[in-house]
DNA sequence: CGCTTCTTTCAGAAATTTGTGAAGTTAAGG
DNA sequence: CCTTAACTTCACAAATTTCTGAAAGAAGCG
């Protein structure tokens, strides 16, 4: 292990991280090619990068770029940027902006209530089955008031830490 | 939409809402028949299941089922019994156990944590995207605390909601 | 002990997912 | 306008995943 400088960025270094992060995504439920552009951006200096340079390092083609980025773009956890004058588009992850969208997994919270809900519904809320639905479905909505809250504290302390740069 | 009564359970109603919310559980990065099996149990009235039951409810062959349980158990989302004097086994969801699980997944944070713990060695704490990986890091550390404190206010409300028989 | 019943393991077939190359689309710049 | 650079879409090929049937492995019970 070289102590790295923070003159120059091994390529090496980054690959082995952005893989080494990306396989966790994966084995948390992401797909492959998303987990590892996100990654990639992650580990990039500025925080944005263009199709061409997450295909070269990711050594995959514009088109899978373009999937992994239409889906990271649909989550909410990467924005697209356009630099005027030029057909270019920069993919880019701001911090705080991929906090909050893991906090939209509350979405599928949404959704597992909802089904929830239909269960609770049409299998009687009465039934031993139904009040088991109907706890589960409590917890969820406990969950979703908290995260809300849990998050508020974070961007007080995230200033703490680290100021409050946007 | 019939009144469902308390008295008779309708399969055609229990199956729709097994596979509507393994399909959310599927969307969400489970692996579907661990799905289905899971939800067919949430579903149940005695909240527990042979083997047998549930490949006959979801139409699978044992060795499935036999597949499905494990990854379950694995994830500590059932348990399994084994009724004594017979060699059938009974998989159950324990409605506490399985939130915990769900908490469990901060074993997925603490793996992101290592990876990105490596991430900013690798690449420097002093360059720009090591500091981008430490907010990060600092984001799920501080996550990981306020979900034990999370749990235990949710356990709380939910004594006070249903009472507490565990 | 051996029979029977249930569960697990394993190899392979089927289905799904994933990524590529090539054609199509959009928009900048001459 | 026409050219060209970039991104996207689509059909298909490859790889992976998922489930099954069959055989092997436990464990009760006579």
């Amino acid at each position: 292990m070289a102590e790295p400088s923070a003159r120059e960025r091994d390529p090496e270094a980054v690959s082995q991280f952005v893989e080494g992060f990306a396989a966790q995504l994966v084995e948390a439920g992401m797909q492959r090619m998303p987990a590892r552009v996100f990654a990639a951006l992650l580990a990039s200096d500025s925080g944005a990068m263009t199709s061409a340079e997450l295909g070269e390092q990711l050594q995959v083609s514009p088109a899978a770029v373009s999937g992994a980025v239409r889906y990271l773009a649909q989550q909410h956890m990467v924005s697209r940027e356009r630099e005027p004058g030029s057909r270019r588009e920069r993919y880019r992850v701001h911090s705080n902006q991929w906090y909050e969208a893991l906090t939209n997994r509350d979405a599928v919270l949404k959704r597992w209530e909802t089904a929830l809900r239909a269960g609770v519904d049409s299998l009687g809320p009465a039934t031993p089955a139904g009040r088991r639905l109907s706890e589960t479905l409590a917890f969820f909505e406990f969950i979703d008031g908290e995260v809300a809250a849990m998050m508020e504290r974070w961007r007080a302390h995230r200033e703490k830490l680290f100021g409050d740069d946007a």
